[in-house]
DNA sequence: GCGAAAAATGCACTCGTGTGCATATATGTG
DNA sequence: CACATATATGCACACGAGTGCATTTTTCGC
């Protein structure tokens, strides 16, 4: 019994157990090409298959297409809680397609993405879906060099001419500090996530912007290196220091909000009596803290989803013009926003 | 410049370039041969494969030898915040291997466990890592029968004889007790996750011992169909209808005590003050909730490195007797559990 | 410088699917 | 029933890389 390494079966073994030449096989299991097919022997197939427990070489499939049904997805981190859902859109459209999803962390890593796209590359894979982008991004313009069919997702490029399925970072801004203003804030600082990010130069760029409209002073801003607590804490330590009478914070996303809370707290400031604080993405559990975090929340699954289902025009040729999808945030106002007291 | 679909160069080109036969060339790209090859034609073949810009083509080779450089890893669902951590020890392993994953969600649900299998048999994967087991499992039955190395991790089956990365459960339900009959509780419920996962059934097993083993009744006792904050809700809820004098609850996971939580507080309780509750697993941000949870951490990127290095132990044919490790959990007492009164 | 052993390379076939074209069988029409 | 026309199936080769075996070339000992 030992190391019986049973053969997989192929549709040859189909082909000898109903009698039929492999070819014919290979097309009554094509979609395409059943109608060539008698519906006798169709079924004859299926039911041989299904015996033997028959499943395609993929990799025979592939050589023989020259497609790889495969797509690549490059993320930051996996651990980071906005992914999982964005990657699980992306994964149940892809699956139902028939497609397999090749993941991989970079931790925002310019080398780490190398060696990724690198190995999705020798994978052939036909399209990439790229979490990852910076402003001026190296991968970005490989894939278009090789022609490779691509979508960014949440974040995306400096230039024009790509596919993106983003968020509409003006709207989500301006949902968070039109409550604020309405709470009676008018000090309200940002602290803004990486500038050479979309998502962070956006949103900074959407602050200061708004906050020209309403005249009001937009000086009290801090950026971070990463979308992470610490980061978030440490750039809100920096604006702490810098003495301003801030009523309200909009962070950058929800990590940093946190760290921003953790900051205040340290310097003896409540959240929401003394500042109030906004977060961004509404990550899972936050609701749970105290105080419940306010936030912009952004369409996660749908994303990841569209992404996918753009991606795939694009695989398929349906050549439109470069798209990019802006898809609705929406405000969950928790307990960590309050009225200004000053 | 349009559509100009540069084709991927061969090793057939190289040959050309070269003017050697191809066979050749496969020699000189390939480690293990190419001492067979003059070192003047590896050179050359290597700098026409540059020249070329060649990247082997995986399908082809994939299907003449047999092996992919991939593996499949089953996960009940990636936006549970137990599974990320688990996911980067296994994508961390296996990429510095050079071996590539491909992950599938199944939503504890046996049709997609089967499909996402057969994608991965197609895909010629060269071993699981299993985190969806069941104590009596389709799919590892299947992969013992067509001989795929594998590797459970978190939960196992019932049989032996298997590859597992699993947590001391017993360890960790005593240590949750010892806590609890620390603060004085004697009364004290279990709700249990499904019966038909390791996890489930044998955190039960160990908690009905352990009372047992301290003469009290171990009968406030429930269970749920999936580990879920709306399944620990239902199953408190029902525990709550017994009508029973409990004063804390060990909870199957984090998710069906935040579950508990909610049920109890909706009943009126107060957590700690009425009820005492211990969760399992410690996913992330619930250090931050009020009352920060209580529960049993496990090292989760740990079982995932651990389990990929069995694997590939296992793929390489270093066929030691079948492996269960088990790693040791730790307490962290945190907000949810306090003194008993009464 | 001859012969044998060793090293380098070529040949031909394999892996499992897919597909254009040829052939065989069924269907329809007058 | 003959003949044209669909319809169904078979045949053979392609895809790109890898490998056992045969063949050629080199090396080396005497």
């Amino acid at each position: 019994m030992a190391g019986a390494q049973k053969k997989k079966p192929t549709i040859r073994d189909i082909a000898n157990l109903v009698g039929v030449h492999h070819s014919t096989v290979s097309r009554a299991l094509d979609a395409e090409q059943r109608r060539k097919i008698s519906p006798k022997v169709v079924r004859q197939v299926e039911n041989a298959a299904q015996k033997l427990g028959y499943t395609p070489n993929i990799a025979a499939s592939a050589l023989r297409r020259n497609r790889s049904f495969a797509v690549g997805v490059l993320v930051p981190d996996i651990t980071n809680p906005v992914f999982p859902p964005i990657l699980r859109g992306i994964q149940d459209v892809a699956e139902a397609q028939g497609y397999t999803v090749i993941i991989s962390n970079t931790d925002d890593a310019a080398m780490k993405e190398q060696s990724a796209f690198r190995m999705m590359q020798g994978r052939a894979i036909e399209g990439m879906i790229i979490a990852t982008a910076r402003l001026d991004d190296p991968i970005v313009e490989e894939c278009k060099r090789n022609g490779i069919p691509f979508v960014l997702v949440n974040r995306t490029v400096g230039e024009t001419g790509v596919n993106a399925v983003v968020v509409d970072e003006d709207f989500g801004v301006r949902a968070a500090l039109d409550h604020l203003l309405g709470l009676g804030h008018s000090k309200i600082a940002h602290i803004a996530g990486p500038l050479d990010t979309s998502t962070g130069a956006s949103r900074k760029r959407s602050f200061e912007a708004y906050m020209k409209l309403h005249d009001l002073d937009a000086t009290f801003v801090e950026s971070t290196k990463k979308f992470t607590v610490e980061e978030g804490r440490a750039a809100c330590a920096r604006l702490l220091e810098r003495g301003g009478e801030f009523t309200a914070i909009v962070a950058g996303n929800d990590l940093i909000a946190l760290g921003c809370i953790d900051a205040l707290e340290a310097a003896g400031r409540s959240v929401p009596g003394d500042v109030s604080v906004v977060g961004g993405n509404d990550i899972p559990m936050l609701s749970r803290m105290v105080p419940a975090l306010t936030t912009v929340k952004i369409p996660k699954y749908e994303m990841g989803s569209q992404a996918t289902s753009i991606l795939f025009d694009s695989i398929d040729g349906k050549d439109r013009d470069p798209l990019v999808i802006r898809l609705q945030p929406s405000l969950i106002v928790r307990d960590s926003t309050g009225p200004a007291n000053r």
